[in-house]
DNA sequence: TAAAATAGTAAACACTGTAAACAATTGTAA
DNA sequence: TTACAATTGTTTACAGTGTTTACTATTTTA
């Protein structure tokens, strides 16, 4: 079925509105965005915006969306820069796509993972989609270890029952992969999402100044070192 | 030389105002912190609070700095619990004060390292306080670096020349310990960051429930492995 | 006791998100 | 083509924010 003209104009103002909004939180941050600003920008009054996302909390929630989208997208597209059977390669490919997507978008990755804005609550429809993002993480990890390439001693870790538990309960949810491949995958993430997040707020840099690459680099070179990738 | 009586009352007016912008925090999260709303609550209007804080930013400050000092002495304590050369021991309680300081206080944590309110920009004068933070930590592994109790074969990894420079120069300003042990801290400060960030924005609650105490405890050992502390 | 410093208020300005009422535009059906 | 309906936008208004200015009490000091 076709989209009316009506349709196509409708959804064109509602991207115009969501460029609008990402070029002010690059601009000013955001905590800095505002509905007025937005529509100042676009020709027109604030109210106007309503016809388009019910309220502020709406259009954030349509902008993480789009975050999360584009940011997963990056993962992809970093994880396919190696063959498939080159897993410690598909694993370094990815973690620097995270952190370089990070540094190339640092207001839409705070956004994602740090504070919201001024009262917005995380809305219930972002879970599958936040899912999206680690499942591609929990892949790269989960392909490696059913190939038999993790040979970490660490990875033979016995994992604490309370924990197992936890991880069997998932696999009943549809969750692929084992509870080992969870843990793993839980830990990579916490150790690049730590390391993004301490540089983005400026942490890191105090002590590293421009060799925030290298550390990186050299960090996602140990967790292969760990998990035995090879 | 001893306090006025009116120096007395100004400083404990400047308590009060702390302690309910904290209130405030505590209740509706850092990014909805108001002036006016704390000038109600202590039964005042909001133009007088600036005659004791230059403006929004300069309270935020000073509530930085309160939430650094809370947070060094809660890392200090927790280091405090085990003997001096019981290495292992310091780290996992340092690790895990961090952790549970966190938890206990939410949105003192954000406010530390997550997204700062609303075009607030970071003081200049909270460097060197959140640097006695890290301090904390990189005395930690420091000490027992120092004492030959790291023994990691990861630990021993070359530095890439341009961290190694980086680390040299830091060192030129005061800064103690080797860059091994620099970038050891750095790392483990990336890891518990990562996973105390994730767990505080709720993105791994979906996965452990309430089995993140495990995970971190996990996760806390499986560093001692890697730096081989014993 | 007079002068100076301090603490607080009231009113105003420029912002914000949002709701209600209304006008203008566009699309559809008789 | 005309009449109606749906949609899009504006105007106005309200309640909230941080902040400035002018003014008034109060307290301390000389």
């Amino acid at each position: 079925m076709a989209q009316t003209r009506r349709e196509k104009l409708r959804d064109a103002t509602r991207e115009e509105i969501m460029s609008t909004a990402w070029k002010q939180i690059g601009e000013v941050g955001a905590s800095g965005l505002s509905l007025r600003g937005i529509a100042r920008e676009m020709g027109m009054t604030a109210p106007g915006l309503y016809r388009y996302y019910k309220d502020r909390d709406a259009l954030v929630t349509a902008l993480l969306m789009d975050a999360f989208g584009s940011f997963t997208s990056a993962l992809e597209t970093g994880r396919g820069t190696r063959k498939a059977d080159d897993h410690a390669g598909r694993f370094s490919a990815m973690c620097k796509s995270y952190f370089q997507w990070a540094v190339q978008n640092p207001q839409r990755y705070m956004l994602l993972f740090g504070t919201p804005i001024q009262g917005y609550m995380f809305a219930e429809e972002l879970g599958p989609v936040a899912r999206r993002s680690f499942l591609v993480l929990q892949g790269v990890i989960g392909e490696a270890y059913v190939a038999g390439k993790i040979k970490g001693e660490l990875t033979a870790l016995r994992l604490p029952t309370s924990l197992k538990v936890q991880y069997e309960a998932l696999g009943k949810f549809g969750m692929p992969y084992t509870g080992t491949v969870t843990q793993l995958a839980l830990s990579a993430w916490s150790m690049i999402h730590g390391m993004t997040s301490l540089y983005l707020y400026n942490y890191l840099s105090g002590f590293l100044q421009g060799s925030v690459d290298a550390f990186v680099d050299f960090e996602i070179e140990k967790m292969k070192k760990i998990l035995g990738l090879e």
